[in-house]
DNA sequence: GATTGATCTGAACAAATGTTCAGTTAATAT
DNA sequence: ATATTAACTGAACATTTGTTCAGATCAATC
């Protein structure tokens, strides 16, 4: 045998990986061509088809990674048992995990009817996991008496849909420090769940 | 003369709009073919040259015409001067006029880099113009001791991000009626921006 | 230094794209 | 009935698309 296996695949490979994630969220994964994420590879088209087998699983393995990232993270996470502080780092993670990949999240959200039926299937399931994450930590902040709100499930996708809201528009380098947007988004969420203050 | 102008154009002018609204929600602008548009008017692609100059116009009037909608009706509605109340008109009003709107809602936000330079400034434009609505109103809020939150514009954008939220979710035949959300909504938005409990 | 096999090129493929336009159709005014 | 013209067809166009593949290239092994 000759030559190690993927001595160059090793670099290629992401390489497309990440010109594809680029791609895909400036322009859409529709308007993107194989030959304009060689071109930014430095690759003719032709090359990308050692790595996938098409365009759509392409998309779908940057999806499906992102997705197994974000619970396995959070699988790891030392989560406090008093709510409120579950809260608290719930709050810090999701924002922490979900600002440092703004094009991920966004062609997950995005791209998803791009998917075929049974990519589409997976990603949905991974993705309830992580609504149920944060609906159980609501509910058992509702049981101890730390929350107040009218509804769980209700509140559980509120609030997923407001600590993604940063994404749109946070930059590291803003007057805003990622600390800060922490801080006043355990403030935000807390009052959104009607933690008294005193608490 | 003969025929009067426009017989037929009034009806398929709209279909066609109808159509290219629905398609481009569905799949996308760029995986949508002008084929496919005529195909769901029951006419044939060519036919669609004499009511748009090209496609990237088709997607411009459905984007500019909803910004259009959405400042001229807020325009016209009779606004509290009570910060409390003015945030309630507000939160119903943001929720009625999106929730009925999904799809233009949804093309709104993701089609907006399928837009020309020129069409894209324009656009940004009016919402940035809407953006100043709420911000102004948490603001007075603020300066009346009414609301209590760290900074009024990362707050104006979080509420934005929070109020459009049910629109991915929200089901005018789900168990929840368009009233209740709006009750639930009102509770959640006051909450977030530090109302007290009395008022 | 010859061999081997992973990696890439470059041309080719059929299919699909947005757009144009000469010609057909059909509704109305005369 | 006839003339007029808006509305539409259907074929054509130049490009571009995802994908394939025979052959070139090159680094690691013997």
């Amino acid at each position: 045998m000759a030559r190690k296996t993927g001595s160059h695949s090793e670099i290629t490979g992401p390489k497309i990986k990440q010109a594809a994630l680029v791609l895909f969220a400036r322009h859409g994964f529709a308007a993107v061509t194989m030959r304009q994420i060689a071109a930014n590879v430095g690759v003719q088209a032709g090359a990308i088809y050692n790595y996938t087998p098409d365009k759509q699983n392409l998309l779908f393995d940057l999806l499906h990674g992102h997705m197994v990232d974000l619970l396995s993270k959070w699988a790891v996470e030392l989560v406090p048992k008093n709510p409120i502080a579950a809260l608290d780092h719930f709050v810090a993670f999701h924002l922490d995990f979900h600002i440092k990949r703004p094009e991920l999240v966004f062609i997950s959200y995005m791209e998803l009817r791009n998917l075929s039926e049974a990519n589409f299937k997976a990603i949905v399931e991974q993705r309830r996991i992580y609504e149920k994450i944060i609906y159980n930590l609501i509910l058992s902040g509702v049981v101890s008496g730390d929350f107040l709100v009218p509804d769980p499930k209700i509140t559980s996708l509120a609030l997923i849909a407001l600590l993604t809201g940063p994404v749109d528009w946070f930059r590291e380098d803003g007057r805003l420090t990622s600390d800060e947007l922490t801080r006043q988004y355990c403030i935000l969420t807390r009052q959104a769940l009607g933690v008294s203050a005193q608490a």
